[in-house]
DNA sequence: CAAACCTTGACACAAGCGTGGTAAGGTTGG
DNA sequence: CCAACCTTACCACGCTTGTGTCAAGGTTTG
């Protein structure tokens, strides 16, 4: 044997057989199987199982945390989109008065529900 | 009046007035509040709202995974330790060849248990 | 002042997460 | 061959998320 079976790992590492499976089905870690199918958890795998646990303890998160976290690590989409996002400032369309703007925005739906009344970007109140 | 309320806010963004308190709850976006404790909402926060439904939709994620996101950018303790994680190789303690390491790990337990069997680490089978 | 807003707090409910258990069946090793 | 392991597939249960709705009460404004 190559290395521990799904009982021993679950003693060294103090999870429960069953969070053994279902962190793997979560996309956590990857284990190797036998040819018929035991899973087979080695040294590294083992760490990472430690690790995890004091993770999860340390920085009172959700194994589904975790998993997004990894799936931030490895989609830079995604990481862009996230970073964009909450670095966006209250930042105008620029050249547009901030008062404006702001009417603009809370005239909008009424203007898409009676467009009769033309789009005027550059008068609102004042002239 | 500095911004849009919270009715307003919901028709310019899509979302209800519910989630809008409930994105505010979960620590999402900051609003500003009238003296009597309206919420007040600004351009800059109308935009955020708007780019966080087009987040959720095209990454098909949860709010809570982009406040988790928010909290790894701001917490650079949660973000190496989640690096280390994620790159932690199956590598072994220095020294340690593999086979050994692994039995090691594979008695730990029995180790514990019984304390009279005095920890060999050269040894392993024979005895 | 009364209508139309806003606030918080609560109840409700579907869907998902984290976790345990159990059953039916294949594998392994003494 | 049989006990002790492994596998997948289910059921169950409590907790959290996301969402709506409703009630009781303060604010704003025609």
């Amino acid at each position: 044997m190559e290395g521990l079976t799904i009982n021993e790992a679950a003693e060294t590492t103090g999870w429960s057989p069953r969070m053994l499976r279902y962190i793997e089905s979560a996309g956590l870690i990857e284990l190797p199987r036998t040819e018929s199918g035991y899973r087979i958890f080695g040294p590294g795998e083992l760490q990472r199982l430690r690790t995890l646990r004091e993770l999860l303890a340390r920085f009172d998160c959700a194994l589904s945390d975790v998993a997004f976290a990894k799936r931030l690590a490895s989609d830079p989409d995604l990481r862009e989109a996230l970073e964009r996002w909450y670095e966006e400032r209250p930042q105008l369309p620029e050249g547009v008065p901030s008062d404006d703007w702001l009417r603009w925005e809370q005239e909008k739906h009424q203007r898409l529900l009676q467009p009769d009344t033309p789009p005027r970007l550059t008068e609102t109140t004042a002239a």
